[in-house]
DNA sequence: CATAGTTTTGACCATATGGTCAGGAAACCC
DNA sequence: GGGTTTCCTGACCATATGGTCAAAACTATG
């Protein structure tokens, strides 16, 4: 019997396998959403049957639950990262940067996160509001406290936060219509993008002297 | 025999029925996406009998055409009235408050389109690659001619149009998570948000002097 | 109200899909 | 090599879903 859930006592094949299918499921939940998924394409995508699928997991719901929950973490991770500074506006574009480059480099999360909260997020609201709400409510204090000292623009925490969020992600969830407008760019552009989100940061940032 | 496609020739019947099973499917379609949703909920949702749809539309791909070919008109005219001015960035300003109402205001229709982006287009990649990169490609060359007779700040058009998408829209796609973060706010939400906005793009788009 | 046309429906069909299961194939251990 | 455990599969099942159809119900009109 497998089934395994944490990664203790697992044997090779069982660590393996499970990462294969995870992977394959990244791939088909973020291109189709959850519903529109089917366990056959992430067999067909993992190169595994579908009972071979099901031995693992034990179910749709538990391959994608899993997804979901490594996912917020790494989500999470770059906003835990901005801390306390003498220069909040590096801080701040430091952050959008990174965010950026999450877009870039995993933009299957990025999409599989926002399928969830697109539909209504039903199976993550509560880690929304969990997890995900004090940290933002965290750093808005943190962000707050910069305004209130003068370092910054006095700007709205949260809607800032907001603004990242939304147009680094864009790169990732609108890649279609980003390449449909733009052409072809490539590379190019996200470099042309941090550029953009950078200098309009700052911009919005920049105390009035 | 009905079926009707434009609005000529209509009797009363038909033109109600077409619309009433257009708004239900307009509400599921937005919330669980295309495969995601059901004939049997829009007929839940229209208070009509699935066959009685089927005779009205010729299947669920053809309801989701139609509500598909309206959006795109009624999403690009905001930018459309975006023209030439003394002052271009009320200009521009006012096209994001613009944008943002429609995101408070139709918040259905955005995540309609929302959902079609994210899932790669499939069924609008055209209309994207045609009006929508026409009508876009025109309005970066306004932007890039404010820029050049130095109106506004040195501003990547087209990143600025994808900021100004992605920041009012993400309160109509991102809704769920909006309001978990802060807690609830309700149409004090849109007007801190628009207030944010504001400021953020003024201050991206003031030209140093 | 009779008739012609339109609208609506219950019953039905074909396929897709999530999931199960008994048994066969591999891998592991002695 | 033999036995035990783990892994894998073909065949199968139940349900959901898109869609059809003949006939009933309704509407409009002479």
């Amino acid at each position: 019997m497998a089934r395994a859930e944490s990664t203790k006592g697992q044997t090779r094949i069982q660590r393996e396998k499970t990462e294969q299918i995870l992977e394959a499921a990244l791939e088909v939940f973020s291109k189709y959403g959850f519903r529109g998924s089917t366990i056959d394409q992430i067999a067909g995508q993992s190169g595994l049957s579908k009972p071979n699928i099901l031995y693992y997991f034990d179910g749709k719901e538990a391959i994608h639950a899993v997804l979901l929950g490594r996912l917020l973490d790494t989500w999470l991770e770059p906003l835990e990262h901005m801390s306390d500074s003498d220069t909040p506006i590096d801080e701040i574009c430091a952050y959008v940067k990174r965010k950026l480059e999450m877009a870039r480099d995993f933009p299957r999360e990025s999409r599989l996160f926002a399928n969830e909260i697109l539909q209504g997020a039903p199976r993550i609201l509560s880690e929304l509001q969990g997890p995900l709400k004090t940290l933002t409510d965290e750093k808005t204090s943190l962000i707050q406290s910069w305004v209130d000292a003068g370092k910054i623009a006095p700007v709205a925490p949260y809607h800032l936060l907001f603004s990242i969020w939304a147009t680094t992600q864009h790169y990732a969830d609108f890649d279609v219509q980003v390449h449909a407008v733009l052409g072809d760019c490539k590379e190019d552009c996200f470099e042309t993008a941090q550029a953009h989100l950078d200098h309009m940061f700052r911009a919005t940032l920049r105390p009035e002297t």
